[in-house]
DNA sequence: TTCATTTTGGTCAAAGAAAGTCAAAATTCA
DNA sequence: TGAATTTTGACTTTCTTTGACCAAAATGAA
């Protein structure tokens, strides 16, 4: 088990600790574990990705900080369920479907349901070389879910 | 967090008390927190911009002043102010910029802010063309936009 | 009034303080 | 062994702090 495991399952017990929420300095962390500092950049994307189900942000400067967001799982469960039914394309009118629905459950917004729709939609894409349209589609698609997972 | 936000939380501290309108001394401030003078503008450019709706005016000399006002646009005319003064292109850095400032003005929910930077992020348009990656990020950050008027 | 002085606030650039990137080197794993 | 993962560190970018110098408004003396 290396070093990166190590940051990572500290990271973690701090979350559950703080409730889901934790700020903290890269250098500081860094001289915890007696590492350089970018590892904690490696750390944050190979195991604190949004698609692991956490937000990261941070900022630069003095004061500066990173934070860690580990978001709640309950409607995980039901889109990641969908993000992994989807396909490499797609086309308007699943996207439709597919939107509606999870609306309707209550896995999103009604307002994320719109934004969602008005950045596939044809006027979003029209820059966009017909043939890879529909892959792009389907990219931001699972973007978006993946980011509200 | 370092003395730029101790500043400007004392402000907005202070704004709320006194119903949006605030009168004060560059130097007095600079004293009370204990930091040059300059500190103060660079407060004022940073945190309360225009763009982060807040107006500023100034006047030297003896009785001089620095008096900051905060202005409640409703939402519907931000959207469009934002919407027009939005170019054919659209850097992702700028993106984010522009959707934390929408979401800090209650013009859009937190939840749509999210979803709109993950329609537009580098893993959402991999398989767009890059050199018309930006007028892509631009088409559907506008149209999110548009569609959330 | 006119002009010098004083009292404010403004600008800008350099120095400092974090965090980010990227690719080479090292290590681990199949 | 060869590929994938991890570790490092040189270099970059962003944000903050500080200070030297500038500009404008008020005030008072001539």
């Amino acid at each position: 088990m290396g070093i990166s495991d190590l940051i990572a399952g500290f990271i973690q017990e701090a979350l559950e600790d703080s409730d889901g929420v934790l700020e903290l300095q890269r250098s500081d962390l860094a001289q915890r574990f007696n590492c350089v500092p970018s590892q904690i950049n490696y750390v944050m994307s190979t195991r604190f990705s949004p698609e692991q189900g956490y937000i990261v942000e941070s900022r630069r400067g003095g004061g500066g900080y990173i934070r860690i967001t580990r978001v709640r799982v309950d409607r995980e469960t039901l889109l990641m369920h969908v993000i992994n039914s989807l396909g490499d394309t797609l086309d308007l009118p699943s996207a439709r479907a597919i939107a509606r629905n999870l609306v309707d459950n209550g896995a999103i917004s009604l307002e994320a349901g719109r934004t969602l729709l008005s950045a596939v939609g044809d006027a979003a894409l029209r820059a966009a070389p017909r043939e890879s349209r529909g892959a792009i589609r389907a990219d931001v698609f699972k973007q978006v879910l993946i980011h509200l997972v």
